[in-house]
DNA sequence: TAGTATACATACAGATCTGAATGTAAAAGG
DNA sequence: CCTTTTACATTCAGATCTGTATGTATACTA
């Protein structure tokens, strides 16, 4: 039909990413064809190939659009470092809890980039996106905790890198299981206080001896 | 062609399975057609759908083969009830993360959970069950953390549920940030050492105060 | 104001993939 | 030894889905 302005074009863009992007939550995005992305954006699959290469094109661009919750709070985290290292962790660590939990869009997002896309072919490269983001946010963080060692607020039994990697893996596997049913426990109220526990754990200097071998193999 | 005996029988479900796992994790579960697995397993599609219902029933049955690294470890925990609680789910966590690096199949299979699928339609039942078995999980790391309270060789500084909960998705998101780049870290090695950090922690009473809220919402 | 590029819609041609229907030869069973 | 299942292979019909090619009306531009 007619021809439409940039700003028009733009907005059917942005219909159809809105579409993508609740179809592939709902059905997963191989389930999820250009012609039901289409259908659910009032245009015709013209528009879609217009805007962008293919499904592919169409995912990474849904996928860009946001900035998931452990990449905003790294950003956040990269700017303001404050007087306390560990504080500043803390804060981005718990900013990412509760953007999960507040903002629908990423969690969407999120949601899709766990549970709905298979990473094959062309969608690698979200999967290497999400890669280099969580060895940019484990850099920052053991930056964090060795200026902390440094200055003495934290115990050194446990090597900075170390200790990252353990503070990471748990923030992301508290949303990811969060996010596997959200009514298991709150996901910002729990979260700071284990996130505050394993934070104090770390701050003492003795340890409480372990019976297991600390090196088997 | 030629029928052929039960044994054998069971020998083609088989490679219908191994091929399936194989085709699954190298191209994704959507991706693969049984055109394709069969094709892998020397046999045609006629041979799968005696063998299984459909795709979704091939999947599943691909995935009830193996037991999750985390799904043993939770069994092995249940059982062997030590003397020292804490001791029991050191082990147990530790084991599993061994079962992910040394069990090829379970790895896979894992991979194939994690990355290769998407949880819409019928295979939303595997995430259940997933689901299902992290709450038994939770459960008896709980028990065991609850246990150990009492007989006082935990601090009461956090209750016992969140520090399962933590502990557990601690684990997990060690595993899953591991299979993501096993270059990365050693999984065991790391691993042990940053549990026993955080069961130290756990077992201080006295936490270094947080400058943060404690509550602001 | 005429021409061109834009923003789509429509139509076409292949390529799969699925589920069911049917065929079949040998193993099981009596 | 004869019949009935079993364990597949083969074939068929239908439904998509993708990518491209083409049409078209209009916003933009010189």
């Amino acid at each position: 039909m007619a021809r439409h302005t940039k700003e028009e074009a733009l907005a059917t863009r942005s219909r159809i990413l809105d579409a993508a992007e609740l179809l592939f939550e709902a059905h997963g995005v191989s389930q999820t064809s250009l012609h039901h992305i289409a259908e659910a954006a009032g245009v015709t699959r013209g528009a879609i190939y217009w805007h962008f290469e293919n499904k592919a094109d169409l995912f990474n661009a849904v996928m860009e659009r946001v900035t998931l919750p452990m990449e905003a709070a790294l950003r956040a985290s990269a700017e303001s470092r404050q007087a306390d290292p560990i504080e500043t962790i803390r804060r981005s660590f718990i900013d990412a809890l509760r953007a999960t939990v507040t903002d629908p869009q990423a969690r969407r997002v999120f949601e899709i980039a766990i549970h709905k896309v298979e990473y094959v072919g062309e969608l690698v490269a979200v999967r290497d996106r999400r890669l280099a983001i969580r060895n940019e946010c484990l850099g920052e963080v053991e930056r964090g905790l060795r200026l902390a060692m440094r200055r003495g607020l934290l115990g050194k039994r446990i090597p900075a890198r170390l200790a990252a990697i353990g503070l990471h893996a748990m923030v992301e596997g508290l949303m990811q299981n969060w996010m596997l049913d959200p009514e298991a426990f709150d996901l910002v109220d729990a979260g700071t206080r284990i996130l505050d526990g394993y934070l104090a754990g770390l701050s003492t200097e003795a340890p409480v001896a372990r019976a297991g071998a600390r090196k088997s193999a």
